[in-house]
Parts: structure tokens; sequence; C-alpha cells
DNA sequence: GCGCCTAAAGTAAGTGCTTACTTACCGTAT
DNA sequence: ATACGGTAAGTAAGCACTTACTTTAGGCGC
């Protein structure tokens, strides 16, 4: 493994998978900066260091790439992944039922995802805008879920009598909206942070705090 | 007037003006559902009922169409004007700090307003991610406005003692992001409503109420 | 070890079509 | 009669995608 990623940075020449993943990066990048289709093939090609012959020897079209970035996005990094499977204080909290720690980490947890794969951020954003499937697989099997489980949670907690009876489903829109909205503006309009910069941990401390004592019984 | 939209509707032939707005109308709906790379002058000419010259008599340049755009959009249908200015029940409530009238009014102007003016939505979010010059003016001259102006009516509650000691502009960013981010899974994710249908009445009501809830004294 | 062979990585130079934009020319209302 | 709304038919560059060819890594007989 060590091996490959010296291969990868010294030598021309690279396996199939090897350029394969390459050019699926490359693409990544650059649809998520000029979408699908502000990209052309000639560029992808040229990130990937190779001629546009060997991105469609990897990939029969464009359209497949797109796909393709899809499906790996899926598999490798965990995007795909639920917060409550892969946050052990988030699993915590909800057992014991500390609804701070649970909207807290929920929060912490999706503004550093956020964060650290912006150009899946925009990705989204482009699908969603150019109608793309990408995004509504990514509804159908993802954010729904979301609503499900942090529904189920609110609903849970109106029958202990900690919550007011608002439809869950309501809350977690209002919640997901100030954690979404909050990392569209870092990522779109002010990625300077000219009006506003605050920690995600400050922001999720925040946007926790506003909707427990909003919901609260 | 009744004459232009008879001779518009029926006869071929129209004035420049005429004709310039039907093209432009064309753009937005185009740009707006495809992107600005998305679509092509071609697209544009067949929706204006004219050959592509035409399109190129009126605009120098593709992008100078989009341009255009931009400046219509601010001057004749009002996007740029303020919730506050054009709002009595909004000014009224500030007067009276009613603070439930004022963040339910503002609500739901915000949620009307997005659901009239969809294409305008989807022209601010391609832009946002293209990054073309739209999306930055309309942050710059409208958006930050937004939060100065509700800010300051936060800041006046909180001196009053009728609202906890947050930062004003974290308030902001959160309310509108249950706002836009509500505005947006109607428009990108959720057309069909299938996951929440809901009035934008009753939007705005549990939005502000949750809000309010949530950083009274 | 050594050379040979093959599969696969790689490319230069296309293909036909589409793009943004132009030119040179009409028809008609005033 | 001329100014203006309008078009048909371009142009050069760019697009997704292909073809026909070259280079190289590495397995295998010897």
């Amino acid at each position: 493994m060590i091996k490959d990623l010296f291969q990868c940075s010294t030598q021309g020449r690279m396996t199939g998978d090897e350029r394969r993943e390459q050019i699926l990066q490359a693409a990544v990048q650059l649809f998520s900066q000029r979408g699908f289709s502000g990209t052309t093939t000639k560029q992808i090609a040229l990130a990937s260091g190779v001629s546009e012959a060997m991105v469609f020897r990897h990939f029969e079209t464009k359209d497949a790439l797109y796909d393709a970035i899809l499906d790996s996005k899926r598999s490798d990094d965990g995007v795909h992944r639920f917060p409550w499977e892969e946050n052990e204080d988030l699993r915590l909290a909800m057992e014991a039922k500390d609804d701070f720690g649970v909207f807290y980490n929920l929060g912490l947890h999706a503004l550093t995802k956020h964060h650290t794969d912006e150009s899946f951020m925009r990705l989204l954003f482009f699908s969603a805008l150019e109608e793309h499937k990408l995004a509504e697989r990514f509804f159908g099997e993802f954010v729904s879920k979301v609503y499900e489980f942090i529904g189920n949670y609110i609903s849970e907690r109106q029958k202990d009598g900690a919550m007011r009876e608002l439809d869950p489903k309501i809350v977690v829109r209002a919640y997901l909206g100030m954690l979404i909205h909050h990392s569209l503006n870092n990522i779109l309009w002010d990625k300077q942070r000219r009006m506003m910069d605050i920690s995600n941990e400050d922001a999720a401390k925040n946007f926790a705090d506003i909707l427990l004592n909003g919901i609260k019984n």
C-alpha cells in the first residue's frame, strides 16, 4: 500500500484501478466546482494527468462517470453512514435521554461532516438543481431515514413528557434547517466568514440550545 | 398596455422592448431550470419564438443576458425590497413589540416569496454554485441587511429583558435556516411533499413558536 | 537471471455534432 | 423610403466520444 502511493506519486504509469480512482477524484472535484454541464471531459483528463481517451477507457460515458461517483461515495467514505452508527457520544446520549447531548452531538457531527466534505455538499446541490438522480437517491436513502430516526426520538421524549406536542417532523426540519443553512452559508455565500465566524462546536451548542428550549415542556 | 399584451399574444411581430422582455423571461426560466452552462442560446431563442440572431441583437453575449436578468430582477419585481418595507403587518408587530407577530409575519413573508418566485430561488442557488456574481450581490445587498435588521430587533428585545443573551446573528441564522431550508426542501428535494405537506402559515407558525420559546427569557 | 511475449496503460489525431456568435439579407409598418 | 423586427445560413471553436496506434510492466519458458 505504501508502495502503491509511492508509485502513484513518482511514476507516470499506474495500474488500472489506481488511474480509475484518480480520474474519479478529479471528476468529483470538477463536477462539484462547475457542475456536470459546466465540466468537460477534457478538463477531467487534464486534471487526471492523462489523455481524454483514458477517461473513456475507464468510463463509458460522461454520465457513467457521474454515476460511478455516486456509487463510490456510497461505499468508500461512509457518506451514507448514519450519525448514530458512527458517533459513540451520540448513542450514549440517546440511551441516557440526555437531550442536549443528543442534539449537540448530532449537530456537531453534521457540521463537521459538511465541513470536511464540502465538495460532496456542492455535488449534492448541483445534482439537485440539475436534477440528476444523485440528489434524489441521497434524499431517499439518507435524509428520510434521518427524519425518521430523530423524529422517533422526539416522539419518545414527548411521551416522556419532556417535550411539547409539536409535529416531530417539523422539529427535525427546523433543526436540520439551522445546521444545513449554516453550512451552506459557510460553503457558498460567506466563505471568508465575514458575516459570522464561529466554531462548529459553538454553532452546534447554540442551535441545540435554541431548539431544545423551543420545544421543551 | 392592454394593446401591448394583445399584440404580444396574437401577432408574431413585437416592438423591441417587448421582445427583449420576452427573451429575458425565457432566459430566466431556462437558466433557473438548467443553470447557465446547461442552457444554450438556441434553447432561449426557441423558447422566445425567435431566431438565435435576435437574442444576440438584444444581448451582446450570453453573459450579458445573465447580467440583464440580475438587473431586471432588482428593479422590477421587488425581489430586493425588504420585508419590513412592504409588509404592513410586520411593521405594526415590530412597533408593538409583538414578538410572535414579528417572527410569524417575517417567516410567512419569506416562505410566500420563495414559493411564488421559485425560479429566482433556483437561479440564486445556481449562481452561488457556479460563482456568478448574482449570488454574491444578492448576499451583500439583501441578506446582510436582513441579518442586520432582525439582529437589531433582537438586540432591542434583549435589552428589554424579553430575550436571552444569545448572539443575535446566530438567532437570525437559526431562524433563516428553518425558513430557507424548508423552502429548499419544497423546491428541490420533496416537490411532491411526500415527506411533509404543510401550509406556509402552519410552517411559519411552528418555526416562530420554536424559535421564540427557544430564545425567550 | 535473460529475453520474449502479451495484456493492459497510454496517446495523437481524428469524427460528427453542437456551441456561442456573425453576416448578409428580407418584409413591413409608419 | 427607411428604420427596424426578423431570418437563413453561415463560422470557428469546443464538445463528447472513437480509432488506430505505441509503450511498458510483468509473467513464463529457458
